[in-house]
DNA sequence: GCGACAG
DNA sequence: ATCTTGTCGC
């Protein structure tokens, strides 16, 4: 699937969304502590502009492996549930230009803590074939109780009473993230690995870093 | 019917 | 996401 037959249209969107939906596997095969993860992110300008990024750091010490980026236009609106239709196009072509092939992806978004359970970080996953999951930053759809105020606190993000996804404290006293996984990939294995990447920040590393150099791509 | 609504 | 100054704190 490529930018030729992108969809066009919200209802085209929620079709190619429903069939890519039922190529999500939930089993984890991922090591406990990959070699490698992979954080993505997009920067857009005033206009249509748009700049993905994506950055492989070692699992241990957090040190940059290799970083590759890809300016676009947008081809689609920003579209609450929708959202992957406009970053992915970006994000999969800057993929395409890593050398190392990525342990796991960590995405900028949400996974299943989306009202059809089909979020960026499953579809990143599914396309890729690659474990995936989603670190977001605001919620999205569910409720949850307060985590407790210290690193590594969480709660279950529960939604139409199904647990979708889990709200993890990252640092002392800082207001919390949303964890969901996304694909080949558990949610506890998810938040494990999401606090190793956030050692210091609010953010995983990962996201920090692809953040960052997504706006520079932008420039 | 009235809000809410990832980035 | 992005538009935006100063300001509080380590």
């Amino acid at each position: 699937m490529h930018t030729g037959d992108w969809p066009k249209t919200a209802e085209d969107a929620l079709a190619v969304q429903e069939r890519l939906r039922g190529l999500v596997d939930l089993v984890d095969d991922l090591a406990e502590l990959p070699p490698t993860v992979t954080g993505l992110d997009v920067a857009y300008d005033g206009a249509d502009g748009i700049a993905a990024a994506v950055v492989t750091l070692e699992t241990t010490g957090l040190t940059v492996v290799e970083q590759r980026t890809h300016r676009a236009r947008a081809v689609f609106p920003y579209e609450p549930g929708l959202f992957a239709f406009r970053e992915l196009p970006p994000l999969l072509a800057a993929l395409e230009r890593l050398d190392r092939e990525p342990d796991v992806l960590v995405c900028d978004g949400h996974g299943l803590a989306h009202p059809r359970r089909f979020g960026l970080a499953c579809h990143l996953g599914v396309l890729t074939g690659l474990p995936a999951f989603g670190v977001g930053k605001t919620r999205f759809v569910g409720s949850h109780a307060e985590p407790g105020p210290s690193r590594g606190s969480a709660e279950p993000l529960v939604d139409a009473g199904e647990e979708v996804g889990a709200v993890l404290r990252t640092q002392d006293g800082v207001k919390p993230v949303y964890v969901s996984a996304g694909h080949r990939i558990a949610l506890a294995h998810a938040c494990r690995l999401t606090l190793a990447l956030a050692p210091r920040y609010r953010l995983p590393e990962t996201t920090r870093l692809a953040d960052r150099l997504s706006r520079v791509a932008l420039r």
